[in-house]
DNA sequence: TTGTAGGCGTTATCAG
DNA sequence: CTGATAACGCCTACAA
C-alpha cells in the first residue's frame, strides 16, 4: 500500500515504463518477458510492495490458485494427518487450500461443495465415495479434476487414492485368529460408511472362520473416544463374558479398551487380545504396545495434492485414476498370546 | 450453470425484468427492495440455479466474507480443538474460513499474513502473540479487525483471547507441591514461546519453593509425541534418578512418561507424580488417570469467531479487548500421593 | 518481446 | 424503491 491505496499492477507499470501487461507477464510467464525487464519489475515490486489481487485475477481469468478439500473432521487426527500432507505438498506451488468441514453429513457437503465449486477452483479433494446423489453429480459436472481420498472403489469421478478399509479390517481380523483368538469381538463408534465397511470385514474375516457372533458387536452412533472404548468395552463384556480380543475401529477406542482392562486386572494380550485401526504414533508408545492397522494418511494427502496438480496442469487427463496406498498390520504386544511376541 | 455459461446476476435480472442491480440490493439488502420483487427475484435465483460470484464481488466491492485463520499447525490436537470452535461459530454466518499453517515458523507466518491481507478478509485470527516485528506490523495496518488466540500478554493488535500459559504452568507447579512432590522435573518438547512461557511457569514455582534444579530439566525441539514422552522420562530418569514428579508441557508427554513409568514399574502416583497439560480427554481415561491443566480451546475458537464477528460489524472497534479464559488443574490420580485421591 | 482494447460479474455512486 | 453508469484489477485476445 501507498497513501492509503492499493498498489496495482499499472502502478508497478507506470513505475518501471511498461505496459501492465507486460508486469502480468513478468508474474505468470517470465519466460516471455526480456530479462532486462524481468529485473527491473521485479525491482519495483519489491519496492512498491505489490501483492496481487486475487479476486481481479479470478475474475478476469476465471481461474483461481485455490484447491477445496472437503473433509468430514479437524479434529480427528486422521484427516489431520492427511491434511498434513496436503499442506506439505501444496506449500512449493502457488495454490491455496480452501478447507471445507462437512461433520460427516452429506447435506453439508453437497452445500460446500455448491459453494467450493462456485469459486471455481483449481481442483478439488474430497473425501471418500459416499456423495449424495446430487454431491455426485456436482462433482461429475465440475470443471476441475477431482480427487477423491481415503478410500478405494468403484467409478472415480476422476482420481481415487486411498485403500480398501474392508479388506484392512479383515486382514486384521484373520491376524487375530491366527494369534489363537476365537471370541472375536467388534467395537464401532459413529459408524460412518467407512467404518461400516471395516464392519464387514471384520464379519466376513470372523464369519469365514466361523466365528462371528452378533452378541460380540457393539457400536455406537457417537464419536470416538478414548473413554467412549472404556465405556463400550463395558458393555461389552457384560454382553459376552467370554470374549477374548477385540478388533476396535480406531485407536482411541483401542486404547480405552486398554485402559479399562487394566482396571479390571485382565490381561492383555493373555486373557484379552486388543487391535485397533490407523496406528497412530501412540500404539506403538503404549504399554503393551497395541497392534493397529497403519494407513498411509500423511503420504495419501501428499500424493492426492500431487495428482492433482497434474491434473490440472494437463487439464482433466487423469480420469478413472485408482491407487491403492494398502495397509499394513502392526503386529503388536497386545495380540501376541502364545506365540514369541511382535516387533515394534 | 446453464448450457455451459455461468449463471449472473444480470441473467436473473432479466428473467424478472429489473436492472441487474435490484437483484444484488434484493440479496445483500432485501430490505431495500419491495415484497413482491423480492419474491420473483428468489423464485429466479432458484430456477436459474444462480451462484454468487464471490470474486466478482470481491473485485467490485474490496470486501470479502472470508476470514482468515493461521495457526501453527493442523495436526497439533490443540489446534484442531480450537478450529472446531471456530467452524461451529462460523456454520450460520455466510462467512468462510481461510486456513493458514506456519508450521511454527515466524517467517512463514509473515508470508501467510501478506497473501492473506492481500486478499481483503473480513477479518483475521492469529495464533499468539510472538509475531515478527514485520508481522506485527502487518497486523496493525490491517485494515480487518485481528484476534489473537491462545494466550494473553500484553499490545493486543485489536482483540486478545487466551490465557496465561505462565500462570497455567505455575498452578500445576503448585499442586504437584502440595501432594508433597519435592523433585520436581521438567519435560518440554518443541519449545516454541508458549512452550517457553510454560517452562518460566514452573520454573519460578518450583524455585519460590526452593525446588528447582536445572539437572531435572529436560528439553527438545523436536516435535512432541507420545513415545517422546517415554524417551526423554529415560534421559531425565538417567539425570535425576531422584525425581519423584513431571510435569510435561503437553498430554502426549505425559502419556509417554506414564508408559515408561509401567514399564519400569515405577508407581504412580506413588514413587513417580506425572501432570499434563491441555487435559486431553484421553487423560481422563487412563489407567490412572493423568493430572493435566484443562484449557478452553473450543470455546476459545468459538469466542474468537463471535468477537470478530462484532468487530466486523462495527468496524474494528474492540481495539485492546482482553478476554481471558482462564484453566483448571484437573487433579487426578497419577499425582494423588498420600492425599485421599482426586475427582473425575 | 511488447502493447491495445475489451470484458470478467459485481457493487458504488448518483439520479430519478 | 429502482435504475444507469462507471469502476474494481487483472487477463484474454489480437495486433504490432
Amino acid at each position: 500500500m501507498r497513501d492509503g491505496r492499493k498498489v496495482t499492477l499499472s502502478d508497478v507499470a507506470a513505475h518501471v515504463g511498461v505496459s501492465a501487461i507486460t508486469v502480468s507477464r513478468a508474474l505468470r510467464t517470465p519466460e516471455k518477458v526480456s530479462l532486462k525487464l524481468r529485473e527491473e519489475i521485479s525491482r519495483a515490486i519489491d519496492l512498491l510492495g505489490y501483492v496481487p489481487d486475487p479476486a481481479a485475477r479470478a475474475l478476469a481469468s476465471s481461474r483461481t490458485d485455490v484447491i477445496g478439500v472437503i473433509i468430514p473432521s479437524v479434529t480427528n487426527s486422521v484427516f489431520a494427518d492427511v491434511l498434513r500432507g496436503i499442506y506439505t505438498a501444496v506449500e512449493k506451488t502457488p495454490f491455496d487450500i480452501q478447507l471445507g468441514n462437512t461433520r460427516y453429513s452429506p447435506l453439508k457437503e453437497e452445500k460446500l461443495l455448491k459453494v467450493f465449486l462456485g469459486q471455481k477452483p483449481a481442483g478439488l479433494i474430497v473425501s471418500g465415495i459416499d456423495q449424495s446423489e446430487r454431491g455426485r453429480s456436482l462433482l461429475e459436472t465440475a470443471s476441475c479434476p477431482v480427487v477423491q481420498i481415503m478410500e478405494t472403489g468403484e467409478n472415480p469421478v476422476d482420481i481415487m487414492i486411498g485403500f480398501s478399509h474392508y479388506e484392512a479390517a479383515r486382514a486384521a481380523t484373520i491376524h487375530l485368529i491366527e494369534q489363537g483368538y476365537r471370541k472375536l469381538a467388534f467395537m464401532g463408534a459413529r459408524m460412518d460408511p467407512r467404518t461400516q465397511r471395516r464392519f464387514q470385514g471384520f464379519r466376513q474375516a470372523a464369519a469365514e472362520a466361523g466365528l462371528f457372533s452378533e452378541e460380540r458387536v457393539v457400536t455406537t452412533a457417537e464419536p470416538s473416544s478414548v473413554s467412549l472404548g472404556s465405556q463400550l468395552f463395558c458393555e461389552l463384556i457384560e454382553q459376552a463374558p467370554d470374549l477374548d480380543a477385540v478388533f476396535c475401529i480406531n485407536d482411541d477406542l483401542a486404547l480405552g479398551v486398554m485402559f479399562e482392562a487394566q482396571r479390571r486386572r485382565l490381561s492383555v494380550p493373555d486373557r484379552l487380545g486388543i487391535c485397533g485401526f490407523n496406528d497412530l504414533e501412540m500404539m506403538a508408545a503404549a504399554e503393551p504396545p497395541i497392534t493397529s492397522v497403519r494407513t498411509f494418511r500423511y503420504e495419501m494427502g501428499k500424493r492426492a495434492v500431487e495428482m492433482l496438480l497434474e491434473a490440472i496442469a494437463v487439464g482433466r487427463g487423469h480420469r478413472g485414476t485408482i491407487v491403492d496406498l494398502g495397509f499394513e498390520v502392526r503386529k503388536r504386544a497386545s495380540t501376541a498370546r502364545g506365540s514369541c511376541g511382535a516387533s515394534d
